[in-house]
Parts: C-alpha cells; structure tokens; sequence
DNA sequence: GCCATAAAAGTTGTCTGACAAATTTTTGCC
DNA sequence: GGCAAAAATTTGTCAGACAACTTTTATGGC
C-alpha cells in the first residue's frame, strides 16, 4: 500500500518505458538518482540500513538485477556499503569520494562558476609554476606556445594546443593532484573555447588576444617570477571569461590585475 | 586462445574467490577496475568499440550480470557510452565526469599534495570571501569562530566547528561550486584534523594556535581586505598542514607569507 | 533461568536462461 | 546496382536458482 512506484508498472514487464513520468535515461540510472536523492536529502540517513534489494525492487517494480546495477554506481561513488549476508548501509560520510560538475556543457551563471573556481586554481598553478619549473616543463610550454602562435598565424584551430599550454603549467607545478584538477576542469571548457579560435575570433584579433596573454604568462613563468606569473594567469583568465561571455562579475580577477604591477597604496604613504 | 581469464577459472562457478590473483573486492569492482584501466591506458582507445558483453563476461571467466555491474559503473562516471542493440563504445571524453581522489584517507606525499591544492583554493576563496561577504556570512563565520573558542577553553574537540568555519568562508565568496569543492576537499581531513583537537593538541598549544590563526582570518574577512583574507589563509592552512606533518615543499605557502606585510625588496632599491 | 551451540531465516553475490527492443548485417528481389 | 525485408547481433530487463555470509531464533545441557 505504502509503496509508490513511480517509475515503471508492475503489471507489463517491458514496454513501460518513456511514459513520461520519470527521467527516463535507462531504468537503472533513473533508480540510482532516485535512491541518490533519498540519501542526499537525509530521507536514508547516513549509516542507516537501506531496504534489501527485492524490497527496492519491488517498490520501484523493476527486478533485482536493476536495482543492483543502480546500487552499483552508488556503491562506486561511495554512498553506500554492502556487506553479503547482512545488507546495504548509507555511508556514513556521503560526501567524500567524488566532485562531480552538472552533466552536460555548463551556460550561463554555472559557467561563470566554474570559471571563477578554474581561476582560483590556474592562478595559484602559475605561481607554483614558476617557482617549480624545470627546464623539461619549459620546453612543454613553449612547444604549445608555439603551436599556438602558428595558428594564429595561420587562422587555425589552437584550441588543442591552448589546452596543453594550460595543462602543461599545472604539470610544471608537480603536483599530479593540481594538474589533475587543472585537467578535470580543462575538460568542461572544450566548447567554450572555441569562440576565442574559430573564424570570428581570428578575424576580430580574439585568438592574437589570447596568444599575447600566452606569452606574457610563459614569460613570468620562464623568469621563475611567481607574482607576476599570477597576475598573468589571471589577466589571462579573465579576458578569457570575457571572450566566452561569462564574466559579469568576476571581481576577484580584476582586482588582482590591479595588484601586481606596482605598490600604489604604500609608496602614495 | 587469446583470453586471459585473470579473475575466476571459468570451470567452477562460485568458490573461487580470494585466491591471491586479483585485489578481490567484489568481482564486479575488480572487472570495473580493470576495465577502467584498459580505458585510462588507451588499450581501448577512445570513442573505439568495446567487445561485448558476453564477450567480456567469456574473457574474465563471470557472467554477463557481473559484466553489466562493472560497466554500469563506467557509464555513470561517463567513462563508457552505449546504446541498445548497436553495442558499447568508449566515451569520446573519458576524463572529464567527476574528478576523485585515491580512495581512503591519504597519508604521506598524497596528503601534501591534497593539501596543496585545498590552499591554493582556500586563499583564494578567502580573498572573494572578504570581496563578497555579507552580514549573514560574517555570523555564519563569527558563530563557528566562537564555538572554536570554546572548544580550545574547555579544551573540547573543535575539529567539527574548524569545518564550519572553513565552509562559512567558502560560502562567503557566493559561488555554489567553490563552496562544494572546498567542501569536497574538507571532507578528506576528517581524519588530519585531528592532532590540533586531541588531548596533545590542547597541550602543546596547537588548537590555540589555529584559533589565532582563525582569529585573524576572520578579521580580515571581516575587514573586507582581501589581501590580507589571501594572507591569513595561506598562513592557516601553511601551519595547519605543518601541524598535520604534510608540508616538506610547500614552497608556495611560506613564499605567500612573505608577501604580504611589507615590500622589502622594493624598500631596499 | 542462562548460556553455548545448532538450526533457521534473511540478504547479498553470482550464475543461467530467456525474452523484448533496438541496431546492424545479410539476403532476396527487381 | 539499389532497395526493402528478414536475419543476426547486441544491449536492456526479467525470472528463478543457488552459494556464501550474517543475523536471528530455537534447542539442549547445566
């Protein structure tokens, strides 16, 4: 009576897909939300018991198998724990295990986000950088740099070589945990980088924009001179923020272009 | 003849579990983790065609339910793609998803490197947090501020309020992402946190010492100097791993120290 | 009555077989 | 050769079964 199965009827086996009511991408990642939103708002608290899989089972009306490929993926994000014979528990601590972005390609507010948090890591990246960079890095850096230059100067596609210039500083920084993170987020900008490299960011001087904040960052970096390597970096990202149209209010980047060249504050006392 | 069977003899069902061969926890995690690999490696190259189902379940000596658990996994960390009747296929993208950390509390090298990386997104986070904070922040702050000095007068365990504190500051800076991942990264020092709470931390000095630490933190937050937020927070988090044992080459910390109060090199030209 | 041991029940882990649904490949026809 | 129908493949799901393990209950001895 209390059960409420909201995803598929008992009744018809198969053919019970896309009515509209739930989700609908494939039965198994729809229970695995389901039971993932359950856990999250507290209504399965951490450490308490799940009910057993026919139970899960037969409340959503799917068979065994699918609630277990469902509980598998929560098993792997480390929500949940199984122990055979006694049966699943809620983690006691459900946060730990993975950052996770929205899926699909992030717009808008969530873009600017994600910027601001790239920022706060590229930027402290570059400094590291260059205070740890070895003549190996170097030569990684300046190998895309030049890559890119020749697709400036041909009106190519430099996207790629962009990504490994940036990826190739967190590299130098020789934390595999930074270039790690550096690359996680490296990956949500694929589309996003491309207004700044396609027909109309050659033609409106955007990618030579880019390509001359490249250099000035490479050169900080190059120099081992850390504050200036930042204040690049972020100078850079910034204006990238803006070529992408996610910007709006990234107070922190202007702010820190506005830091390094030279003390005002102090030397006006 | 090709087939490696590395997990389970294919001749007797069950009972072939633990021998010695594979890490043994659960086969379906087992077959994950290897296939995982394979991807990760490039021996299934991206966007390449996976062998089926019954092909895999042949080839590590399981069945195909074990098969489609271990995959369900991949599909949800967006690792593998596949579709009904045409097959599975490695996912274009195979990074991007989730970002994790090695699994289990880190120690040693792995623990610096985290640590790293929370500093330089918590200074930075620290330095928006001045920029943007609004007075529910600053009592969000200052509450958990007091509740950590009552903890170092009672000599209780503040470890919980340490975290609140930290998470009040991330949400300061009003960008849902920095919060989740500081929080994400918080979440990995549950259990190195607590050297500054214990009985030996009380003694020696050390959850005083992050109290005043804390203290002035939040007074440059409070301030709405962002310099001096990036400054304390450096500082903090450059003693706090310090007192946890995980700062050999935190160059970037003490360089940040440094910094801030005054421009010798300046001053001596 | 109480405790230790044995039996029973319950739960996860895995196997097998089957069918539905969708796609790809082959076949047959013109 | 081109095109449409049929066959073969492959994933998605269901159903039942058994093994391994844990928890609970029952039993017997004292």
């Amino acid at each position: 009576m209390a059960a409420s199965p909201s995803l598929a009827s008992t009744a018809a086996p198969g053919s019970a897909r896309g009515r509209g009511v739930g989700p609908s991408a494939g039965l198994s990642a729809d229970i695995g939300a389901a039971l993932e939103q359950r856990i999250r708002s507290g209504a399965y608290a951490p450490g308490a018991r799940l009910p057993t899989e026919m139970a899960l089972a037969a409340e959503f009306g799917v068979s065994r198998a699918v609630v277990r490929e469902a509980v598998a993926r929560l098993k792997a994000d480390g929500l949940v724990a199984s122990r055979q014979g006694s049966g699943m528990s809620v983690a006691a601590r459900p946060d730990s295990g993975s950052f996770k972005l929205a899926p699909g390609t992030p717009a808008g507010e969530a873009l600017s986000h994600i910027f601001e948090l790239r920022a706060l890591v590229e930027t402290g990246a570059a400094e590291l950088a260059a205070r740890r960079r070895t003549p190996a890095d170097l030569a990684a850096m300046y190998a895309a740099l030049q890559a890119m230059g020749e697709a400036v100067r041909q009106g190519d596609d430099g996207a790629e070589d962009d990504d490994v210039f940036h990826q190739a500083i967190a590299a130098a920084t020789h934390n595999p945990e930074i270039r790690r993170f550096v690359s996680f987020l490296s990956a949500q900008f694929s589309e996003s980088r491309r207004p700044t490299w396609d027909a109309a960011g050659h033609a409106t001087g955007r990618a030579a924009a880019a390509q001359a904040e490249h250099e000035r960052l490479y050169a900080a970096i190059a120099a081992g001179d850390a504050a200036a390597a930042r204040q690049a970096a972020a100078g850079h990202l910034y204006q990238a923020a803006a070529r992408v149209g996610a910007a709006p209010q990234a107070t922190c980047l202007e702010a820190k272009l506005a830091v390094g060249p030279a003390h005002e504050e102090n030397d006006h006392g």
